[in-house]
DNA sequence: CGCTTCTTTCAGAAATTTGTGAAGTTAAGG
DNA sequence: CCTTAACTTCACAAATTTCTGAAAGAAGCG
């Protein structure tokens, strides 16, 4: 009930860290990106790596700490891949690949969100325009359209400010 | 494929407006919801709502324009009022039932990914005091949780100014 | 007070998604 | 060039989710 408890114990995953705290870390906060939509592998996935030593892990490091197969472990990084929740990186001169989170990485994410407001915007823009934008029902549309519109310009200013405040808080990580 | 052609027709739905250009934005932007994650009965509701002459239908209105069963609707429509997307009205002196999108949804909806955020925090702070927060984990964890909290005002700072932006724009709807 | 109309709940059928083992592919190292 | 180590793809089994019809539950109206 204290936080920060001294159990360390049992190498295991890491460089002899707390096996058992991490993992309790790594599956109740994959346990909210799963109730928040997220796919329940590529939330562990993900978690596990933002609880790691370096923010770095091979996929047999994720298959073993994660009790889950190979495949799964692949099709989790295609999909934070994606996301641009996570890079993959080749260690040159291995055929062992690491993925990796870096700080910055949620602030990649959202600004990948981008494409899809993109396309949300599209599809809006065309209804505007068969329904007629002087008609109520198009009204509506226009408006929800010019919503997405500011929110994508003040989110891209947002990113900015937090790369500032960022960089005073916790140097360039 | 000039936007907008007057094929207005066969009644059905509403009141006489093109039930065809109707459908097909209703699909079409469902399919982008969907595709971010929304359940597609929620969605397609939810578009039809925003396509619809005044922001409200009943129940037996969107069971019949979009061929779903009364149970559909009824899921539907819990899950969009959980998420403040809708809400629902009772005609008084009428079991009927009645959803309302007005133009302010995407605000309510945003306002109350808080919650969220605020479970993501609370996960991040048990983890940076279980792992110690001058671990290299626990560091990494406070970032991300700085991050989260940054947004969080942040966000609150930008649905004002959209309130301003808005009523300024469209008159208060 | 019971009838009628609308909505919700429930159980189950159907479809979709998820995770696995096994085979396939790529690339390093001898 | 062959071997071997690693990741990916594929087909399938299992679990979960989704939607429906049917029954149950409210609430107006006679």
């Amino acid at each position: 009930m204290d936080g920060h408890t001294d159990t360390r114990m049992t190498e295991s995953a890491g460089a002899g860290r707390d096996a058992e705290s991490v993992s309790k870390f790594v599956e109740s906060f994959a346990a909210q990106l799963v109730e928040a939509g997220m796919q329940r592998m590529a939330a562990r996935v993900f978690a596990a790596l933002l609880a790691s030593d370096k923010g770095v892990l091979t996929s047999a490091e994720l298959s073993e700490q994660l009790q889950i197969s190979p495949a799964a472990v692949s099709g989790a990084v295609r999909y934070l891949a994606q996301t641009h929740m996570v890079s993959r990186e080749r260690e040159p001169g291995s055929r062992r690949e690491r993925y990796r989170v870096h700080g910055d990485q949620w602030y990649e994410a959202l600004t990948n969100r981008e494409a899809v407001l993109k396309r949300w915007e599209a599809a809006l823009r065309d209804g505007v325009n068969s329904l007629g934008p002087d008609t109520p029902a198009g009204r509506r549309l226009a408006e929800t359209l010019a919503f997405f519109e500011f929110v994508e310009v003040e989110v891209a200013s947002m990113m900015e400010r937090w790369r500032v405040h960022r960089e005073r808080t916790f140097g360039q990580g």
